[in-house]
DNA sequence: ACCTGAACACCGTTCAAGT
DNA sequence: ACCTGAACACCGTTCAAGT
């Protein structure tokens, strides 16, 4: 039994307990965030960083879907301003890889985007960017909108995918195996394609033909009234 | 002190306690999934629903991930053989919707879908239908692989979006209040087509409109080498 | 081999009480 | 008004021990 006093050693650490608001509580998830994962971005954790209970937080914050709805708009700021060079079907699809590659680095954030919509500033930035991407398309604008939707839908899910938090390959190893051990009578087209199904070379590859087959066929797909 | 003996009392209720087995497990969780939702799906409640300790499930699953992998694959057998009548891209619609309805029933199983791919038998035969229903409308080969993903990514992001597990409406309120009250000089693209950007109505449609998009890049884009 | 009690290390959210 | 301690009602997963 050596030293009793285990007194708030912590104190001298964080001197002067700045006050608590809704951007310095953003900005201290976004820290976590980065340094690690969404998923230590809980309610619990964050009032810890910010010497506080978790009570605390719900003063300015509804709740956890919130506040990750808040960290992604933040994060959208990063993203950066339209392109101005080349043709506009290649400006909207370098604006959608940006958007992709900035959630590839959070994927988890990607897959509550899904069900939270962020509704701030930089969300609508984007979605303007977008529409006017489309406009000097000539695209339609009922389908341009709808056109919007499928395009960050996409960006968005495919995101979502790639983050799988706990073992990324384990279940994909699976899938590989049950493909290859597939029968050519019950499953021809499988297994003629096995290989293409199974690629997992040149992701880029496959988000941009993704995003270009999209916007061939939003250009093309007329909206019914 | 009344009465010490608080033995066994539940022993009554389920008489024969039946061995533990994979397919116990899955369909106990079907059954939690359909009264309750996926998120009542736990370890915990599951044990508690086969009269055990949660240690226990983890002879037949590895974690909960798999487990919902699981029963994503069962309720896929759900969905039903492949139409025969129509045009070959009406019965991939059909076969994409069937599959999509059946998700909206349980958007949260969507979501876990989205990072962990199943890899049943019923997700095979979804794959070997759609391919099939491709080669028939003469899409190159590699470019159906692409497209079946594209499809089925689509589809499940759909039903993982429409899937706001808590409040469904309130973010969605946010949005809406947020483009109604947007400026035309910052974004005119958004002011002018916020009916459409905010139509909530005719979802059926919205989703043909998207599977039917899909089909159209699909079957124009090739894929290059 | 299969099963389990108990523990470890966490969660979100609410509410009554304090300042 | 803002902040908080403490509680309520849960989680997933592991591990040593039992049968």
């Amino acid at each position: 039994m050596t030293d009793r006093t285990d007194a708030p050693r912590s104190r001298r650490e964080r001197p002067a307990k700045p006050a608590l608001t809704r951007t310095g509580i953003v900005s201290a998830a976004i820290a976590i965030l980065r340094a690690e994962g969404l998923q230590k971005v809980t309610m619990r954790r964050l009032a810890q960083e910010l010497d506080t209970g978790p009570a605390s937080l719900y003063v300015y914050v509804r709740n956890t879907a919130e506040l990750h709805a808040a960290v992604l708009d933040e994060l959208l700021g990063t993203v950066g301003p339209a392109p101005t060079e080349g043709d506009w079907r290649e400006r909207l699809e370098r604006v959608l890889t940006a958007y992709t590659a900035m959630l590839f680095e959070h994927p988890t954030l990607a897959r509550s985007a899904l069900t939270a919509r962020p509704s701030g500033p930089n969300y609508l930035n984007l979605i303007e960017t977008l529409l006017a991407l489309l406009a000097e398309g000539e695209v339609p604008p009922a389908q341009a909108a709808l056109g919007v939707d499928l395009l960050l839908l996409h960006a968005t899910a495919t995101a979502a995918e790639h983050g799988a938090d706990s073992a990324p390959d384990e279940d994909w190893d699976a899938l590989r195996r049950t493909v290859e051990g597939i029968s050519e009578r019950t499953h021809p087209h499988i297994a003629a394609l096995a290989d293409v199904l199974l690629s997992t070379e040149d992701p880029q590859g496959r988000l941009s033909w993704g995003f270009r087959t999209l916007i061939a066929g939003i250009e093309r797909n007329a909206v019914a009234d």
